[in-house]
RNA sequence: GCCCCUGUAGUUCAAUGGAAGAACGCAGCCCUGCGGAGGCUGAAAUCCAGGUUCGAAUCCUGGCAGGGGCACCA
């Protein structure tokens, strides 16, 4: 990727240059895309970072450095300084590069190798399993979905996973729930209510008596996951690589084991009939409870089996958890016990807290429980709006920022909703091939590959033309930085962005003319529609080739 | 009480310590058009007070305001 190449290059000469200072130089110097791309395609604090050390200001430095520079560069292209920024534009060869990769929808040239094909797991979503997913997992589930892909980008090995809490408390709870309603049970606050445990139990009516506690309980869970939890997903757009069960932890003496270690490290401790994992002794708060009085191992001490099996047993490189807001405290401890207890790094070990979605009615929250069936399911919510609506919206937002959302005006979102703009501009330059098409301009494969080379030659030194292109070739840098930070919401920015520019070209230009040019441009126009496939991709959303679907979401909005 | 997240145009959001940027709304302009559900132009913002820095919306301290968490639940 050009930007880690100019990077690497920058960091050397900066090297030579000051002679030591070197841990700084790696996490000094950075290549990054401008504000804006007047200022160039990508852009760099060199100089800013010479003048800590340096007595001058970036311009004088970069007078002084020009020649070292630009030798160091020889594969970019212009630099130049502006307010202390060193900036780049990329040459013609390089932007003919972009150009043919994606007229040829080769979009390797996207790609870059921080993975170096190491393992990645990547846990999300991961609802309990006793009832139905709500527009809260829906978050995590456009969060997750998008990083898997942006990380798989940065050529990791990517594994999508969902943690199944098939036991435990809260699934005990649900049969008693059930069993509630078959009247085999005293009524209990704490039981789930809602229209799906009145389905369960009439569906396992008859296996009641035929069955143990624990099958029955195996059916339920299943039967939960496949209908209220992974139908709704698959209708999202969300699919997992896998779905690991908790109960599956114990099967393989792996508690013994993790147990026998903190005990010998002495982090063990029983109290009032329990097993507790002294954490005061790595400077928490509080200890946890590992194993209850009644025997059974608690949700905490899953996690420590579940993490170390992913780690240290299916020997993931890395790891990120993305959970939401009010899992952080859990999480937070969890991370500690992986750092102090197992050594496990921090970069190793990451996890992903983004904050709660608060559903709005006339201005005040929507609270939503599971056990009092006050709560709008993921599956209500695709119903009312576009699937791909939704993900947009939800990918809009950067992840510590809590999500409001007015259900009537979630319904009400057609236009206002930025997915349409992306959609709209989509179908703009498909009316270009299509009319095309209609004038006997088809553009065959083979057609595009000789011709690319004249094609790029026509469009090269147009500004309109150039602007676009340029911005394709940024996005490179763009996938690394959202992946690395974990934003895929910049992609999100970008793509609106991307857009804008490209409506505004369509006014300004026009491809389908009466002169011999036509097929160069219709090439020109082929590349952004497959450059704009890729950007959908990116968010598990394919375009819609017309926009009936609108038009008759707003119809059903008048009547 | 303790811990975590957030406060940016009228509104909804964005901005790895580096050049405050969009969308909707508002004012003006552009329809004999490759899809006007567009385009162009304009007005409009970093909660308050200190500090660190060449440089702070971003980091630190103290306020103020909103959200989340502090179970032998998951």
């Amino acid at each position: 990727m050009i930007g880690n190449k100019i990077e690497n290059r920058l960091r050397q000469l900066a090297r030579n240059i000051l002679k030591e200072k070197r841990s700084e130089i790696k996490s000094g110097i950075r290549v990054f895309l401008p504000e804006k791309i007047e200022y160039g395609d990508l852009s760099s604090n060199f100089l800013f970072f010479l003048a800590k050390f340096i007595n001058k200001n970036p311009q004088e430095i970069f007078e002084e450095y020009k020649d070292k520079i630009i030798k160091a560069l020889p594969f970019i292209g212009d630099i130049k300084v502006l307010n202390g920024y060193l900036n780049f534009y990329l040459n013609k060869k390089i932007l003919f590069e972009f150009y043919k990769a994606v007229a040829l929808r080769k979009f390797e040239i996207f790609k870059n190798n921080i993975g170096r094909r190491q393992k990645f797991i990547i846990e999300y979503v991961s609802a309990n399993p006793t009832g139905p997913l709500h527009l809260g997992n829906a978050r995590g589930a456009i969060l997750g979905d998008t990083l898997a892909n942006l990380l798989k980008l940065c050529g990791f090995r990517v594994t999508k996973e969902y943690y199944v809490n098939d036991r435990g408390k809260q699934v005990d709870i649900l049969l008693d729930s059930i069993l509630y309603y078959l009247n085999k049970r005293e009524y209990k606050e704490e039981y789930y209510k809602g229209e799906y445990i009145k389905e369960i139990a009439e569906k396992f009516k008859g296996k009641i008596s035929s069955l143990t506690e624990t099958q029955l309980k195996k059916f339920i869970v299943n039967y939960i996951l496949e209908n209220y939890i992974k139908k709704p997903l698959y209708s999202f757009g969300t699919r997992f690589d896998n779905f690991y069960f908790e109960s599956d932890l114990y099967k393989k003496d792996l508690d013994k084991k993790i147990l026998k270690v903190l005990e010998k490290k002495n982090l063990i401790e029983e109290k009032e009939g329990a097993l507790w994992l002294s954490l005061t002794k790595l400077n928490e708060p509080k200890d946890e409870v590992l194993i209850k009085k009644d025997g059974e191992p608690t949700y905490f001490f899953s996690d420590i089996l579940y993490n170390y099996e992913k780690l240290f047993i299916r020997r993931f490189k890395y790891s990120l958890i993305i959970v939401a807001s009010d899992h952080q405290d859990h999480v937070r401890r969890l991370s500690s016990v992986f750092e102090k207890i197992f050594n496990v790094k921090e970069r190793n070990f990451k996890f992903l807290v983004y904050q709660m979605v608060h559903l709005m009615k006339e201005n005040e929250i929507l609270r939503m429980s599971k056990r009092k069936g006050t709560y709008v399911t993921l599956e209500d919510v695709i119903n009312l709006v576009n699937k791909d609506a939704l993900r947009f919206y939800f990918a809009k937002y950067a992840p510590e920022n809590t999500i409001e959302i007015d259900l009537d005006i979630l319904q009400k979102e057609n236009e206002e909703n930025p997915v349409w703009y992306t959609l709209y501009t989509y179908a703009r330059f498909l009316g270009i091939l299509r009319k095309a098409k209609e004038q006997k301009f088809i553009l065959k494969k083979e057609s595009v590959k000789t011709n690319l080379t004249k094609s790029f030659n026509y469009i090269k030194d147009k500004e309109e033309y150039l602007k676009i292109l340029r911005m394709m070739t940024q996005l490179a840098q763009l996938i690394q930085e959202s992946a690395i930070f974990l934003r895929p919401n910049l992609i999100f920015q970008y793509f609106i962005n991307f857009c804008k520019e490209l409506n505004s070209f369509y006014e300004k230009e026009r491809i389908l003319e009466k002169d011999e040019y036509t097929k160069l441009r219709l090439i020109f126009v082929l590349g952004i529609l497959n450059f704009l496939d890729f950007l959908f991709s990116i968010f598990n959303i394919k375009p819609q080739e017309s926009l009936r679907y609108l038009q008759n979401k707003s119809r059903n909005q008048k009547s």
